[in-house]
Order: structure tokens, then C-alpha cells, then sequence
DNA sequence: ATGCCGCGGCTTCCGCGA
């Protein structure tokens, strides 16, 4: 089974290259991240002609996540318990009990989307970006990844056995060496500050561990369309699968596809892939006898 | 301090992204 995450930036700018390269990798789940529209206006024709239901979280032209599986869905939630809301000036008046606010009354956004799928529990995130050190969207995001961990936490405190992923563009290089981009500097930006690294590996803490990296030791999975970032290749990686005990032992393989940033229309991000191997699953590799 | 690119929308500029 081969589950994969992509930050698509726009589903509707980019489903051709999205539905070709599911077909081509023979990609079974895929978490999409920033599809940018509203459940109505996905292109989700495309996906069921190539043998994929889609999930869809979309409120508006911003964010926006959803999972694409070739295998049943179910459990599907938006959100997750304690998610924060935001807004660049405080919604008057601040109504906890509006719909679509969090326990302060701040709107929320589409982020998270969470659905079961042979029996493996699969999260589509999109961490808020932060903008600045000195941003209400900076507070926002170390709020939101901190209610994310308290979650997972008690999810696994329930059910220790469970095969958790959380798969998206957590907008946090966790190392020096995931940092390529000059234009952010290490303490002094967004991505790389210290609250930043720490809400992140607070998720190591909580049981879950990056299943991707120890397989991939090197390479980025976002690249700024501006500035040769990517000819240089001054990128930075801030797309990560994040799994529990019971995911990570069926890890066997793991890829970043560094190629779907080239050629006509790239999104900025790039799929990053994980094999695994289910009890009772047969092996996609040919059996070679004799 | 801004544009560089690219996206969407109450579109011909602006907000946002990382």
C-alpha cells in the first residue's frame, strides 16, 4: 500500500499533473494539502475516472484539504478537539457558539481532515504558516500545533496499538539542515524558530516519530517559486509523515519525488511517499521463482 | 521595504503563501 502527502497549492490548477502522477506511482491514498476551493468546485471527476473517492475539506479559496483513496473511507472528521480558529482582527461580537468558531468564537479553518482506511487512521494537515515572529498568525500557529499534539496524544493514550499518520505541510524545518532557502535565517524566521522546532518534536514526545526521514536522509520538499530557489536548490523540508509505533512498523519503504517540482505548472511542494506493508497484504513486487 | 512567482476572486489589484 502506498500512502502519499502533497501540498497541491490549487486542486484545480493542478489535477492533471496530480491524477497522472497517482496513476503513474500507483499511489492508493493521498493526503492533499491547499486545494484552495470549496467542495463543490473540486475536480473530483477526474479522480473517480482514475478509480479514486475523494474527501473534501474547503471552506473558502484559502487552505483546503482533502484525501484521495482508491480503498473505502470512513470516520471522516473535520477539524480535531481543541482546534483553534483565527482572524486578523477579533470577530465583533466574539459568539463561542456561532458555527465554524473555536471555544473563543474565531472562525475555523479548513486545515485537518481525518478519515479511517483499512483499518489505518489518516490525517491531511495543513499547519498554519505564521508569517512573521511578531505575527498573531505565528501565536496562532504554535496554538494550533500544540492542540494538534494534545490530541494525538490522548487518541494514543486511548488505543496504543493504533496505526496513527499525520501526513501534511507542517511549515516547520525540525533541522539546520532541512533550512535551504537564504532568505530565512535560523532563530530570526518563521519555520526555524526554536517555539516552532519544539511544538514540532513535542509530536516525538507525544509517540510519533518522522518515518520518512530515516529512509530519505537528504533532500527538501518545498521549493519558492521566486528566485531560482529551485534550480539552486534552496528549498527546505516542511512536508512530513508523522506516524505512531504501530504505523511505523509497517514502513518499508519511504520517497520524496523531487521531479514533480519540474516541468510546466509544478505546485511549490512536492509528494512525499511512504510504503507499507499490511498483515495478510500481498507484496506488490513480482514474485521472481527459480 | 519590495519584488521576484503563482494562486483565486465580489478580478485588471489585493491578500496570501513560506
Amino acid at each position: 500500500m502506498r500512502i502519499a502527502t502533497w501540498n497541491v497549492n490549487s486542486i484545480r490548477a493542478r489535477v492533471d499533473r496530480v491524477v497522472d502522477w497517482l496513476v503513474r506511482e500507483d499511489i492508493d491514498v493521498l493526503a492533499m494539502q491547499e486545494i484552495k476551493c470549496k467542495p463543490a468546485q473540486f475536480p473530483i471527476e477526474a479522480f473517480t475516472a482514475a478509480g479514486y473517492e475523494v474527501e473534501i475539506h474547503g471552506l473558502n479559496q484559502w487552505n483546503g484539504v482533502a484525501i484521495a483513496s482508491r480503498l473505502p473511507m470512513s470516520e471522516v472528521t473535520h477539524e480535531f478537539a481543541g482546534m483553534p480558529g483565527f482572524a486578523k482582527k477579533a470577530p465583533v461580537p466574539l459568539d463561542p457558539e456561532a458555527p465554524g468558531t473555536d471555544a473563543l468564537g474565531y472562525p475555523l479553518e479548513a486545515r485537518a481532515l481525518g478519515a479511517t482506511i483499512d483499518g489505518l487512521r489518516l490525517y491531511s494537515l495543513y499547519v498554519p504558516n505564521g508569517r512573521g515572529l511578531d505575527d498573531p498568525h505565528w501565536h496562532y500557529k504554535l496554538a494550533w500545533l500544540e492542540a494538534l499534539r494534545a490530541d494525538t496524544e490522548r487518541w494514543l493514550s486511548e488505543n496504543p496499538d493504533l496505526p496513527l499518520a499525520l501526513m501534511g505541510d507542517w511549515n516547520v524545518a525540525p533541522f539546520d539542515g532541512d533550512m535551504g532557502d537564504p532568505s530565512f535565517s535560523v532563530g530570526n524566521s518563521t519555520h526555524v524558530s526554536p517555539e516552532e522546532r519544539a511544538a514540532f518534536h513535542a509530536f516525538e514526545a507525544a509517540g510519533l516519530s518522522d518515518v520518512v526521514r530515516p529512509l530519505v536522509p537528504e533532500g527538501y520538499t518545498f521549493w519558492d517559486y521566486t528566485q531560482l530557489r529551485f534550480p539552486r536548490n534552496e528549498g527546505m523540508r516542511i512536508d512530513f509523515i508523522l506516524a505512531s509505533r504501530a504505523f511505523a512498523d509497517l514502513v518499508t519503504d519511504a520517497s520524496i519525488h523531487r521531479d514533480e517540482r519540474k516541468g510546466d505548472g509544478p505546485s511549490d511542494h512536492v509528494p512525499v511517499v511512504v510504503d507499507i506493508q499490511l498483515e495478510g497484504e500481498d507484496d506488490d513486487m513480482p514474485m521472481i521463482f527459480g
